[in-house]
DNA sequence: CACACATGTCTACGGTGTAGACATGGCTCG
DNA sequence: CGAGCCATGTCTACACCGTAGACATGTGTG
């Protein structure tokens, strides 16, 4: 993804980019939110745990799907037309969990950021597995006194871990929503 | 971070370097894991939910108090004698829960990501907030039909909303381990 | 027709990682 | 002691990057 590549994919000179955007930055912000125009914010009806489920699982595939800007959108999640439309819907479901209006917004922060940095384990790993992290585990023995082998774990970067972490953080919402039943993320 | 300012650092050429690492990355690598050398594993006597958040709140700083190499730490955790380290305490801290041995590993990698994602957002929005989410957050306009304003919210990658975030993923953590609670891991 | 303006092109600069040849200095070994 | 080897450092060079600034060109408007 660099100026003299895409420019000679849109035959033209590279310093016409420039005539359009400001620069590397601003060009890569659009595309970035042109790749994710295909994801799609489920319906309102759907209850809000799933919504965000769907939402965020599109919104990694989505950019998976444009492995080029892919590392863009993890390091600066679009805010064009789309990455709005996909804040909208995230906010959505989560005010709808029962959090407070601050607390949405927090929430909204890190689920963004759990997701940016699973794109980017995803696309490191991409191909061929990455051991790294499953030889650590191996190495350093077993995990407690009376362990049995950890045997076959979800690689990292994988769509499985990565709903894995959906799943723990849904839960922790959860549990969030629950201890406080109607708190309204009044200041103070 | 360029290998060029590295070598003018040391007052040696640039390519002395390869004498010593095979590449950017390894040297990087090497650095990134020598950041890592103050984070202290919290004691085992420390309930694990506590441990675990001193841990990750401990990788956090450690990686920011030394900026040129944060956002390597980040996209690429190290593994070398202090990563490793690290990569223990947080096993066991896991393990300890009660979760089990795939999820403890698959748990310990959300947890990274988690971290990881913390740190480089840290790092963009270091000194000087960053509005473009709370512009976002007011543009959208009310969250629900009968809402209050937001208010003021925790910047993003403030270390406030980084602590938010790991509350959240050890709720969820602590939810998936009193729900199944004596599954040991094994495989099928 | 003349002018302004949007757009594209060309050249050039300073930066990057790194491959390959060459220098050098200290070590071991006959 | 002299000779060779090997680790380490240096120099040059290459391909690539983002982008500043001057210049060409076509097009719509007065």
């Amino acid at each position: 993804m660099t100026l003299r590549r895409i420019a000679a994919h849109l035959g033209c000179d590279p310093m016409a980019l420039y005539r359009h955007f400001a620069n590397r930055r601003a060009l890569l912000d659009a595309v970035a939110d042109l790749a994710l125009a295909d994801v799609v914010v489920p319906d309102d009806q759907v209850p809000w745990a799933v919504r965000l489920r769907d939402l965020l699982v599109g919104v990694r595939s989505g950019a998976l799907a444009h492995p080029g800007i892919a590392p863009h959108i993890a390091a600066r999640p679009p805010l064009g037309p789309h990455g709005l439309r996909i804040a909208r819907g995230l906010l959505d479901a989560l005010r709808e969990s029962g959090l407070g209006g601050r607390e949405t917004v927090a929430s909204s922060q890190v689920l963004i950021a759990y997701v940016s940095s699973s794109i980017v384990m995803a696309m490191e790993t991409h191909g061929q597995r990455d051991d790294r992290w499953e030889d650590v585990v191996h190495a350093l023995g077993p995990l407690s006194d009376n362990d049995l082998p950890v045997g076959h774990m979800p690689a990292a970067g994988s769509a499985e871990q990565f709903a894995f972490g959906l799943e723990v953080l849904v839960d922790g919402l959860r549990a969030r929503v629950g201890s406080r039943p109607d708190q309204n993320g009044r200041p103070g």
